[in-house]
DNA sequence: CGGGATCCGACAAGATACTG
DNA sequence: CAGTATCTTGTCGGATCCCG
């Protein structure tokens, strides 16, 4: 196989605004929110039981960056029990459609990841790569 | 209310490949090294040179990891002065292709996330979303 | 030159309690 | 319901020393 990656002129500049939104959805909840709110417009509540594992202290921090990035939308409903619906942006949703090729290559290739790790994880000590 | 979401059947589970790759690439260097080693073959000091702000420990752990995941191959020369070669796998490459993705995308929107981060700034408490 | 081991600071993140 | 504030812990990452 060869090489047809051919990056035109991906240099440090570059490639420094890929740690940039890696910085915003690379850490451990952006992208569930993400994909959460992709589905569809949804409450505090719900995006907290549909995540599940996240507390509410970092659910309200992530979505809090989310919004202030203009990923997210926040509207709050001036009622009795208070209601706060949050939604993705036309930005986020361009920003769901990498998330989807993410996961795309995850499970394409997440096997042969899965396969790579073992191989190494038996390797006895000093591997002959040479 | 209906829902109008475009992404075919994106469950848990998908999203939870996301994470893992996330995790994957998602930590402060891994994009860094895989984006030095799309460029060329690179050695130990190349690859700390090329990276600057890097240190020889991060970078000795990000090498193993990606090197573990089967991304980055490693090949010693058993020479007077030690020489370790580090390269993509075609693995490694595909995954180059898609950090390219999240290039372009942060290239193309970054300027709208830095405006929506200005705008939010400037917010004076409470915004009348709804 | 390439890398392992250890120590330590900084920050992310979980749990809990409290508020409006 | 939708947060905020505090405490604590776990992990990341840098600096340094040492080895082959």
């Amino acid at each position: 196989m060869e090489v047809t990656v051919q990056l035109p002129e991906v240099d440090t500049a570059r490639m420094c605004h890929a740690r940039q939104i890696l910085d915003r959805v690379g850490d451990k909840w952006s992208i569930a929110v993400i994909h959460a709110l992709g589905a569809d417009t949804l409450r505090f509540t719900e995006l907290k039981r549909t995540i599940h594992g996240i507390s509410q202290r970092m659910l309200t921090a992530t979505l809090r960056t989310l919004e202030r990035d203009g990923l997210v939308r926040r509207t709050v409903h001036p009622v009795v029990p208070p209601r706060v619906d949050y939604e993705l942006t036309e930005l986020g949703m361009t920003l769901l459609g990498i998330v989807c090729s993410l996961m795309g290559w995850a499970v394409e290739h997440g096997d042969a990841i899965d396969e790579a790790r073992a191989a190494y994880d038996a390797r006895p000590a000093g591997s002959p790569t040479g």
